[in-house]
DNA sequence: ACGCCCGCCTGTAAGC
DNA sequence: TGCTTACAGGCGGGCG
């Protein structure tokens, strides 16, 4: 379940190690990968010949705009995987469904057990306009850009549970489960507290959480779980999950209090927390 | 319009 | 021991 922190790492390795390379050929094993497509064709002509020539995160989104007009939009669900390979003689993991070439050798792999990711191409100034899933994404947290204030604002302006509200993309780009629970423990806030029903300090001290845990796991290079898997580019598992709080530790002590973490249904999925949290 | 639940998937692990 | 069932969850869509 590859959240902001996990694409973010995933970004900068991009960033670092596929700018600037030119396409040379693609191959799609898997069609459901890039369902929005209905012919091959219309994934791969594009790309084949392209040099990317910047990688953007847009919440979990991956952006990667080539020297056509058009971009590679990456969603990785919560399994998918990109692998660097340094060579096509790299053996190919199970479950790869995209294999993109360089000119220069080399190879970016899409790899996803789950099939819940995907990829398509489409125009670049399209984006923000014609998908909506990209368009509506609220605003993103490790962005300079929002105000205590704005946020506060725009916490008043809907009552929410605030754990439904971490995980609305519409409102905030890019947290999932994991995050949502980590970011409502550091800030001491039970999941199930009202959006509009924070005292000013409150919102402080939320708006905090947000930004800091984000960057400690971004820092510490993503969190990989047993069930998971998630790996950057070089296939190297992130380190923020020995860091986690209460995630995955329900009956394990609260670092706060010593008294058992909680583990509650929530809207369909598991939600982690202490008796410490109000 | 919004909150809630399901379906899409596969691997892992608990349960009988 | 081996089979079945539950669970993990991002996100779109459907329903109330």
């Amino acid at each position: 379940m590859p959240e902001l922190p996990e694409v973010e790492v995933l970004r900068r390795d991009l960033d670092k190690d596929v700018v600037g390379r030119k396409i040379k050929s693609v191959e799609v094993v898997t069609m459901r990968s890039v369902r929005r497509h209905t012919k091959r064709k219309q994934f791969t002509e594009p790309l084949e010949g392209a040099k990317i020539k910047s990688v953007e995160r847009r919440g979990k989104y991956l952006v990667l705009a080539l020297d056509n007009e058009q971009s590679l939009v990456i969603h990785l669900g919560m399994s998918g995987q990109l692998l660097r390979a340094k060579s096509a003689k790299v053996a190919k993991p199970k479950h790869t469904h995209v294999i993109i070439g360089f000119t220069q050798g080399g190879q970016l792999r899409f790899v996803d057990p789950r099939t819940f990711g995907e990829m398509f191409v489409t125009k670049s100034d399209v984006i923000a306009d014609e998908l909506p899933e990209l368009g509506h994404l609220g605003f993103d947290p490790l962005d300079a850009g929002i105000s205590v204030d704005r946020f506060a604002a725009l916490l008043r302006q809907r009552s929410m549970k605030l754990k439904s509200l971490l995980m609305d993309q519409k409102f905030i780009a890019g947290i999932g489960n994991i995050y949502s629970d980590e970011i409502l423990f550091q800030a001491g806030l039970r999941f199930d507290r009202l959006s509009d029903s924070l005292s000013p300090q409150e919102v402080r001290r939320l708006f905090r959480a947000v930004i800091e845990v984000l960057q400690d796991a971004v820092k510490y290079r993503g969190s990989t779980l047993a069930d998971e898997g998630f790996v950057d580019l070089q296939g190297n598992p992130g380190e923020y999950q020995d860091h986690h709080q209460v995630y995955g530790r329900e009956g394990e002590p609260c670092p706060r209090t010593k008294k058992p973490i909680m583990r509650q249904r929530y809207g369909n999925r598991s939600t982690y927390y202490s008796v410490s949290q109000v």
